[in-house]
DNA sequence: CGGACGCTTCGCCGGCGGACGAAGGGCCTC
DNA sequence: GAGGCCCTTCGTCCGCCGGCGAAGCGTCCG
C-alpha cells in the first residue's frame, strides 16, 4: 500500500472531491455540472477535481454527447469510503460532537455504491446469513438451497448476481460497525427491495447536498414487508 | 461519515504521516523520535503530525518517563488503513507500474495492527472458517467444539479472545483482496504463532523504513508446521 | 451555419500547511 | 542541583493546491 498510499488519500482529503465521491456513492452516474451543483463549486474547480479522480482511479467517466458522467471505478472505492467514514464517525463521536442533521436517516437505510447499508442493510446481512441462507463453501460463500428459494421468490436475480466478480462478500458498515452485505447477492438484493417498492430513495434527482442521493426510506408497506420477510424491526 | 470525513482523509493525505501510521500497523508502541526517524523528518515536525494524528482520534499516546509512546488508537484505524491501501494499490496496478521492493515479502506475512495479514493471514481464515472450527451463531461468530480444541492445542488463549471487544471479525486484506481474521481471536492467533516461533519479525527494532516493522517470515520450521496443520503451501 | 450549451484548459491569486532552527519545559542520571 | 535527554512550542519561510474568470474546444439544436 505504499507507492501512492499518500497520494490516494489526498484524493478524499479535499470537501469538494469528498462530497462528490458520496454523492456517487448513491450508485448513479453523474455529469461534471451535477457534481459541480452538488459540491458547491464552479464548473473549472470541479471539472480539474474530476481528473484527478479520474487520474487516481476512483471514478470512472463516460461520455455519451455532449455530457460526461461520471461514477466510481468499482465497489472498492465504496468499500475503503465506508471504512473511512468510520473513522471518521468514531473521532466526530469523541470530539465536540456537532450533531450532523442527516445522521438518523442515514443510519436507517441508505446506498453503499450499488447495495443496501445503514440498519436495513446490516439486518438483512444478519438475517441471511443467520438463517442459514448464505454458507460458506470452498471457494467462498454460496447460497443454500432455502436461500435461493427465498431470495429468488422476492424476485432476485440470481443469474445476475452469480455474474458479479464476487458473489457475496461483506462491506463493513461505518453507521453500525457490522458488515452488510455487498457483491453481486447484494446489489440484486438491492435492485430487488427498490423494485417491490418497499424502499426509495428520498431525494428526486435534485441538485443539493451530496449525501441526499444516498439515503433511503423504507415505505409503510415496505416496513412491514421487511418485518414479516426478515423480521426487522426498524423503530429500534 | 460526513463530518469530519475530509479531515480524517487529510490526516492520512501527508506521507510523513502516512509513514508514521503504517509503522504503527506493526502493533508496537514507538517513540515520537522513532517515529520522526521512521518518516524522514526532524522531530519538531514530528511532533506537529503527532499531535494531529492524536487529535484525530487516530493516535493513542502513553507518557512512560521521559518518553511518549504512540499507538494505534483501536483496530478500526487499522481496518481502515488497510481498506484505503487497497485502493492505492489497485490505483498503482493501473498507472506506470513501478515494482515497490517490499511488495512481495509483504504479500507473504504481515501484520495489521495485532493480527495476521498476507497470504498466511487470508490463508488461516479459509481454512479456519472452512474447516468449520468458527461457526455463525446469533450475536456473532462463535468456536465450534472442534475449533476451540484445535486451536487452544496450538496454544492460543482463549479466554483472552473472549474478553475482546469483538471476538472475531472480517478485515479486508489489500493484497490479498479477501478477508483474513481480526478481533480478539486474530491477536491471540497471532500471538501464539510469533510465541510458537513459527513467524518471526524480520526487522529487528532497528529503524528505517516505515514497513520494515510489519513484515513477518515464516521460520523453515513455522512452513512445515502450517503446511501440517492448515494445509497453507506458502510456495504458491 | 450561427448560437447555445457542457466541459475543459489557461492564468492568476490567496491561503493553508509542512518544513526546519532555536528556544523552552519535564524527567531522569549522576 | 547541574547537566543531558526527549519532546514540545514558537517563529519563519516556501511551495502547493484550491478557487475563480476568461477563453477555447466539442456537441447538439434550430
Amino acid at each position: 500500500m505504499p507507492p501512492g498510499f499518500a497520494a490516494t488519500a489526498a484524493l478524499l482529503a479535499d470537501p469538494a472531491r469528498s462530497a462528490m465521491l458520496h454523492a456517487l456513492l448513491g450508485g448513479e452516474a453523474l455529469t461534471a455540472g451535477e457534481l459541480a451543483r452538488i459540491a458547491g463549486v464552479a464548473p473549472p474547480t470541479a471539472s480539474g477535481h474530476l481528473a484527478r479522480l479520474v487520474g487516481g482511479g476512483l471514478v470512472a467517466v463516460h461520455r455519451q454527447g455532449r455530457h460526461r458522467y461520471h461514477r466510481l471505478a468499482s465497489e472498492e472505492v465504496a468499500a475503503a469510503l465506508e471504512a473511512l467514514g468510520g473513522l471518521a464517525a468514531l473521532a466526530a463521536a469523541a470530539s465536540p460532537r456537532r450533531p450532523w442533521p442527516h445522521g438518523e436517516a442515514f443510519r436507517t437505510a441508505r446506498l453503499c455504491y450499488d447495495h443496501l447499508a445503514g440498519r436495513v442493510g446490516v439486518g438483512l446481512h444478519a438475517r441471511i446469513t443467520g438463517a442459514g441462507w448464505l454458507a460458506l463453501a470452498p471457494g467462498g460463500w454460496g447460497l443454500t438451497g432455502e436461500g435461493a428459494q427465498r431470495l429468488a421468490a422476492l424476485g432476485l436475480d440470481l443469474e445476475a448476481a452469480r455474474q458479479a466478480r464476487r458473489f457475496a462478500c461483506d462491506c463493513m458498515d461505518w453507521s453500525e460497525r457490522r458488515p452488510h452485505l455487498a457483491g453481486g447477492l447484494g446489489r440484486e438484493l438491492a435492485r430487488a427491495l427498490l423494485r417491490r417498492g418497499w424502499l426509495r430513495r428520498t431525494a428526486p434527482r435534485g441538485e443539493g447536498d451530496p449525501f441526499a442521493r444516498r439515503r433511503l426510506a423504507p415505505t409503510p408497506e415496505g416496513a412491514r414487508a421487511l418485518r414479516e420477510a426478515f423480521g426487522l424491526d426498524l423503530a429500534a
